[in-house]
DNA sequence: GTCTATAAACAGATAGAC
DNA sequence: GTCTATCTGTTTATAGAC
């Protein structure tokens, strides 16, 4: 059956592609040692070898995912930070940070995929391995780089000093936890569910603590 | 139930203890359904029957590491924020806070059990089952619910506001991302370790973050 | 209460038919 | 390329000796 002529659409890349979408999802949840090949395979409709024929092993279809989470927050992300630049111009260092902290917020806390990939990237950072180093270097490192020398710009201090660095990763933190602590959160809150008006909500607490931390890193470099 | 006698010291009671923290150790490493009870045997120095002596089962270690993470967690915030009162006190009540947010983020980021409870209350959060009610009923909430009377106090807000409460999130939120995403920070900032320079660097910033965002509370509750 | 031995279920990998 | 059947090792839980 799988001859790839332009009418079948190579079921190859499809099997492939459901089947880093099912582990993604079924890892995220229930983490990689207590997630079998055998619910992957059955998730993704497909037959348990597939698995080692299309990626080696379990192994091989662990670092895959994590070249997807890498490449889909990038799309998120990067696109808006990675590509911009303000120009030594505070102001729209800081509105371009805004943009992409509400596009990064609205995916993370609302969108129901953000759930396995937020879920993912945490537990390889408790067992770190291969999968994570995937991660940082094609993710984290690149994004977070970015982020300082908006922050840089935006308050006119040393984008590569330590306290930057830190105070970039302190507002990633407020990020993922509303994403991560979610079912705390709900609770919490007497939520039923992160809508839109939810996620607004969340957008403006993360925004605005923006603005405040920029004012008074600001007033803190004269 | 173990007999008592002051001789003996009921080494029942000892395994337990043992077990448990053997318990926490590799759920929070390698995951719950990640760690054969053999391991935690091996790591605990006694036997895999134990475990089902002692806690039923699997997953009643698994609650029982829950209970051990709420009080431990209890100990190190809670005492400082529980007990105190800043009796509309607005400078007050951010003192206590300050107090306590230094006492969790250097436990937090310094101390090495911390790695495997921060890293256990997250894989609960991705997988919710009674072992995060557990968490969330004697820890998350009385402990949130804590911090924000203080903001409340000291902002000039009101305490049980949504506003309110996102905030104390994305408070938290900055905290234990210092914890999970450690492996990242490390390579990022160029460390080795997480030792009392560094701990009071994120310290610093955590603090420096509470002071600006109450301040900015405070100017936006006029 | 502790521990060894074992049972019954389940894991990941792979050979070979199609 | 897909899928079934099977091999080999490992898992939890438990029975029974001490």
């Amino acid at each position: 059956m799988p001859k790839t002529d332009k009418a079948t659409r190579t079921s190859s890349e499809q099997t492939r592609a459901a089947l880093i979408d099912a582990g993604l999802r079924l890892f995220g949840r229930k983490g990689f040692e207590g997630t079998p090949i055998r619910d992957i395979a059955a998730e993704a409709k497909t037959n348990v070898a597939s698995i080692a024929y299309h990626f080696g092993g379990k192994d091989g279809l662990r670092l895959a995912c994590a070249e997807a989470v890498a490449l889909r927050l990038r799309q998120v992300a990067g696109q808006t930070i990675l590509s911009s630049d303000a120009g030594g111009d505070g102001e729209k260092a800081l509105a371009i940070m805004e943009t992409a902290l509400t596009a990064l917020v609205t995916f993370i806390a609302a969108r129901p995929e953000a759930r396995d990939i937020a879920a993912f990237m945490m537990r390889e950072m408790s067992d770190p391995g291969p999968a994570l180093d995937q991660i940082y270097t094609n993710l984290i490192h690149p994004v977070h780089g970015a982020l300082c020398r908006l922050w840089g710009t935006a308050t006119g201090t040393d984008p590569e000093s330590p306290s930057t660095r830190l105070a970039v990763f302190a507002l990633a933190g407020q990020i993922v936890y509303f994403r991560i602590g979610r079912p705390v959160i709900l609770k919490r809150m007497g939520w039923q569910d992160i809508g839109p008006d939810e996620a607004n909500q969340i957008v403006a607490t993360v925004t605005g603590n923006l603005r405040a931390l920029v004012a008074a890193g600001k007033a803190g470099a004269k």
